[in-house]
DNA sequence: ATGGCCAATTTTATTGGA
């Protein structure tokens, strides 16, 4: 199975790419995050033509996440279902082939201190309780856009953004305690250098000086781990017009 | 070369993203 995780910032600005994406990578699954829309507009004509069924939860402007799959999405979830009376729409599940599939969209915390940062932490604490209503022992990929860069190793100055939202020590340490329950770093599994970025601003030229920060990932339980043979991070969806501000990570599962 | 913010809405400014 080789599956993707792209936060594309919002679908209808991306579907061209999107489809392009699905047609030139042909990946079995797809968590995509950041959709921007309604379930009633999502563009599920276009993505059941590729070849895919998708199962969506969305809002209006912000936030919005989905999977897409090939094969069969079974027992869709959406949200955490925890009781927590959340509007957004920030975490979708579903089994694909034996594995559960979350496509995550962290909060962004906008800057330490400020009440989005205070969400985004009680987010990051709720996801670790969902993860807890389950086993490291079955077979999960949580993967999406955790708006975390795990260590100075995923940021192009790390000096400049020590501190920062997206750096800071509190939401590392809550991005650490997801991966203490049991998960393994896909992307780190093969690679150990850094310089390997998910996101870079559209500001000041930040992907073409390669100045930014690995904060998409795919996380896995250990028996998916065992089975993941690549991950990589497709930088050709960054590149020309009206790209992401995000390229999708995609991993390889035998 | 991959080129100097972008997307959606509240639309000719504002908000949020990261």
């Amino acid at each position: 199975m080789k599956l993707a995780t792209w936060n594309v910032n919002s679908i209808r600005a991306r579907l061209s790419r999107l489809l392009s994406f699905l047609e030139t990578r042909a990946p079995d699954v797809v968590c995509l995050q950041e959709t921007k829309v309604e379930d009633p507009e999502f563009p599920s004509i276009e993505i059941r033509a590729a070849g895919y069924e998708a199962v969506t939860f969305g809002q209006r402007t912000y936030n919005g996440v989905a999977i897409l799959s090939r094969t069969a999405l079974g027992a869709p979830t959406y949200g955490m279902e925890d009781g927590v009376d959340d509007p957004q729409a920030r975490l979708v599940a579903a089994t694909i082939e034996g594995i559960r599939v979350a496509s995550v969209y962290v909060p962004n915390g906008q800057a330490p201190g400020t009440e989005k940062f205070a969400y985004k932490l009680q987010w990051l604490d709720r996801l670790a309780r969902w993860l807890q209503r389950g086993s490291p022992e079955q077979p999960l990929v949580l993967c999406g856009d955790f708006n975390v860069a795990p260590e100075d190793l995923d940021v192009h100055d790390p000096a400049a953004w020590e501190g920062q939202v997206l750096c800071h020590p509190d939401e590392r340490a809550a991005f650490r305690r997801l991966m203490e329950w049991g998960l393994v770093d896909l992307f780190r599994k093969h690679h150990d250098e850094g310089g390997r970025f998910s996101w870079w601003d559209y500001r000041m030229l930040g992907f073409q000086k390669n100045r930014g920060l690995r904060i998409d990932h795919v996380l896995a339980t250990g028996s998916v781990a065992a089975r993941c043979s690549a991950a990589e991070i497709d930088r050709e969806m960054r590149k020309g017009k009206n790209p992401s501000d995000h390229a999708p990570v995609v991993v390889v599962v035998e």
